[in-house]
DNA sequence: GACTGGCACTCGCTACAGTCGAGTGCCAGC
DNA sequence: GCTGGCACTCGACTGTAGCGAGTGCCAGTC
């Protein structure tokens, strides 16, 4: 059942060569190709062990192996490091992301970038909400029953509501509301809103009871529990790079996967622990993603994560790369973040 | 040179048929299939005058007609009547679209509406900033050197820019600068706003000067110049209906063209006359997309116009119905903006 | 015992030939 | 000017054959 020092390094060459080549890997192409000391025959051998344990294939008979799911999960936990990027990478980070000029810009910016590095499609979670604190509340009159509520976060996320009031609000109640919600939200999180809008409607003056009423309404509806995360997208028409080879043929499950918010945000939302997330093939609850695979991390200023990032291409893809390729955005990302 | 009524009709049999099965349509289903109260041989001569005309073409000697770009255009021009909606589309259309709590809201509804109705990508283009008037300009400070221009505009939109300062600037004169550009600005159409904001500087007072330049360069530069344009996709998996046989096999070109805003504003971005726009295959200046075809009109409140939607699809597209549905969903949107 | 060279075998891929049939263009006749 | 008839074209499909990459197995070697 173990798997010798050769077998592993077997199965390295085959995942590498077929990253690269997009083709079956045979015997012989692997010892040409490759410095494993050993006949073609030998890796026969092992090539036989390999797939007898769940690691390769063959697609047919008289064709060459091509790793699994498994084998990838294996290539990618024991296999392969980190690749290290290249000065030109590192310089092409920088450039891109130097002189953003807000939070929309930046995002815009790493996911154009990341689709560019791995080539692959890019996905970029706006800060989570519920990670970021409150800056300011702004209430601004549209007419004497409506208000727009412009919340800006200390990530830079803005967002916007409009407020259909009960009643008639004059300007000044509209500054008393202003103050009141500023005074007791600015600083916090916003997850851990609801008790404090509750109180605000409590400690509100009589007069101005109903109007904040619907506005703490408005706040933990919208700001809290609704659409509140937002992703930028990139890169699609890296899906169709080498033919259709990858997703057996149709990109059908695939682009549709990407249309829906939900999905992309349970593969590349924020993950507890800070780590770099690899899923490959099903491991990936979405039946429309069986054929591709996700390198995900998440990013925020300093050592804390508001949101993630990460790449998605065929189960086929170059994962030390990928892998490095998304954490240095990820910490590039970070970084400009703090300096706000 | 003169095409009969009777050619016409075979034209948009034609047109009809290929539209429908996706196939070359050959003389005997035409008539099979249409009263043309002639036989296949007379449709044959018919259908040759067509193809010396250039209106359909052979795709092999042996295969039936389909219709070109130009055969496509004379359909859509002449021989072809907007398809009424039906009951249940315009329910779809309503059901849809109330309940849109803000201008993100109402945006993303609508494109993907259209794409669900149309069953073809839908591009839908944010009320232009350039035909918005401010309703308001907010400035909130960040750090004594750092300032959040938010600028919500009458349509609804919401933008907002970080301004570096050239050195700090108490809160106080921050409330001066709000006074003085809400005062100059507010009511103002962007598009005519740079003499304005010029006016504003060379009226403010010396020591809110120097912000008030900051400023203003930001205010022209971000919201009048640059991106100022944003656009909402959706979609995009119905590139993948009718197999590869649309595109001519790669969906490549058309992805990458989805990705670039410019051109996209292009195709769809309001156009001056507020009538549908039908783009049929290399009539739109993009090699990328010589094989699609798009369906645009403007959108606005009453009878103005402040952005653009459409629809974007192969040629070979049930265009009778997606002008129909087109135009009803900016009718709808219009209504919608114009509640506000 | 592990590795190797050799060999028979499998099977997908390509090329080629043959058949079928949808669809055409043309022409003589009404 | 329309129609039926007819010869023709050519793509799609089928079946066959040969090729070659790649395998599994086995006997032989270090």
């Amino acid at each position: 059942m173990g798997l010798d020092d050769r077998k592993l390094a077997v199965l390295r060459a085959i995942v590498e060569d077929y990253v690269a080549t997009q083709e079956p890997v045979g015997s012989k192409a692997l010892v040409e190709r490759h410095q494993l000391g050993v006949s073609p025959a030998t890796v026969r051998n092992d090539m036989a062990v390999l797939e007898e344990e769940g690691y390769i294939r063959q697609p047919h008979t008289s064709a060459g192996r091509v790793p699994t799911d498994r084998g990838y999960r294996l290539f990618v936990d024991r296999l392969s490091r980190v690749k290290p990027l290249s000065p030109a990478e590192r310089r092409a980070i920088e450039r891109f992301l130097v002189g953003a000029v807000d939070l929309d810009d930046v995002v815009h910016r790493t996911v154009r970038l990341l689709a560019q590095l791995t080539r692959q499609v890019a996905v970029v979670q706006y800060p989570s909400l519920a990670r970021s604190k409150v800056r300011h509340l702004e209430l601004v009159p549209i007419s004497t029953t409506r208000l727009m509520v412009v919340m800006i976060a200390d990530t830079g996320r803005v967002e916007q509501r409009l407020v259909e009031l009960p009643a008639p609000v004059p300007a000044d109640d509209v500054t008393d509301l202003r103050r009141l919600v500023n005074e007791k939200l600015v600083g916090c999180q916003l997850a851990e809103t609801p008790p404090l809008v509750q109180a605000l409607v409590e400690e509100s003056a009589p007069h101005l009871r109903p109007a904040m009423t619907t506005l703490s309404t408005v706040l933990l509806e919208t700001l809290v529990e609704r659409h509140e995360e937002r992703l930028a997208l990139a890169g699609q028409a890296n899906l169709t790079r080498g033919g259709l080879l990858d997703f057996q043929g149709s990109l059908r499950p695939i682009l549709e996967a990407l249309e829906e918010e939900v999905v992309l945000l349970k593969l590349i939302g924020e993950t507890e622990p800070s780590t770099t997330r690899v899923l490959i093939g099903d491991e990936n609850e979405f039946d429309n993603l069986r054929a591709a695979s996700v390198v995900s991390t998440g990013y925020g200023p300093g050592s804390t994560i508001v949101g993630g990032l990460g790449v998605l291409g065929p189960t086929r893809m170059d994962y030390p790369g990928n892998i490095a390729m998304v954490r240095a955005v990820a910490r590039y990302v970070g970084e400009l973040l703090a300096q706000n």
